[in-house]
DNA sequence: ACAAACCCCACTGGAGAACCGGGGTATACT
DNA sequence: AGTATACCCCGGTTCTCCAGTGGGGTTTGT
């Protein structure tokens, strides 16, 4: 029968969106320098294994969120500025957003299609919520975790 | 490294789950009789394969959200009223909410700990949702359905 | 007794996640 | 020009889970 629901919802936030999520911050944290970064050094910052890294942002590239410099003091940075990158672009990019809604042979029953549209309504929830962020605010609760662990420190 | 955040999220709506959710409103449907439905019944109306639903079916057994009567004459039954179920503890039930917080030894960064909140943010919106709908309120939505089919038809 | 139903265990095939590795290519610096 | 530094691409591996199938055992109504 193959699964007939699947394609429509993959919202499982995985490591692969963290990882994507946690380089994309670390590169906001240098969008003002202009400068690229080397994917070394995000993933010595985040601790994420860089051979994986590297595909993730491969797939960054490919979508236009990211460009890359090659050859000695190459590395990436972002193509926007920090506040028009949506965390819904990067998590949409990086789990692959097939959504291929074919018609699909199978009869579908009243009970089935009423399951969907829930599951439809569940799905733009979460979208929704991944759209109104940004890196920047992401990179702002950062900063505030960090007044946090100062005053803490004193 | 082993993903370190999976365990947390599993907040994909799979086709077991969608099946799961198929085969209690049938379960809902005949609640009145306080007569069991069988697998195969449940199966054939739904178009699931039957040896699958089984398990599922055994799955939610175990939860008590259903009971079985073995022997001739046997099915499955609903524990509760349709509008006592809900959504959520379907789900949760079907998609084995495991959520082992382990500390785990990788040293977390802040931009770690700002995108695990960002995650818990969502996830605990979809739930919401799901927590708001009960088995009788997709039998409603249903029924709404199959009225709208009726007034299509004249 | 017998058949109808559930019960349990195990297995397969496929997909995707999370990696690792090797060799190629562009670029900066000397 | 040459070399080290980075990205680039392609492949393989291990693991887990999903979706589905199969076989044999147990309970129960007639």
């Amino acid at each position: 029968m193959a699964c007939p629901s699947c394609p429509l919802l993959p919202v499982d936030l995985s490591c692969k969106s963290e990882y994507a999520l946690l380089a994309l911050m670390e590169l906001s944290a240098h969008y003002n320098t202009g400068e690229p970064l080397q994917i070394r050094q995000i993933a010595a910052k985040q601790n994420i294994p860089d051979r994986y890294l590297e595909q993730l942002l491969a797939t960054l590239r490919r979508a236009g969120l990211v460009r890359s410099q090659r050859g000695a003091k190459g590395g990436y940075l972002l193509t926007q500025e920090p506040w028009k990158i949506t965390l819904l672009d990067i998590v949409n990019c990086i789990e692959g957003i097939d959504s291929q809604s074919e018609p699909e042979s199978t009869p579908k029953t009243t009970e089935s299609l009423v399951v969907r549209e829930l599951w439809q309504e569940v799905r733009q929830a979460a979208e929704a919520l991944l759209q109104k962020y940004t890196l920047q605010d992401l990179a702002e609760k950062r900063d505030a975790k960090h007044q946090m662990d100062i005053m803490y420190y004193i």
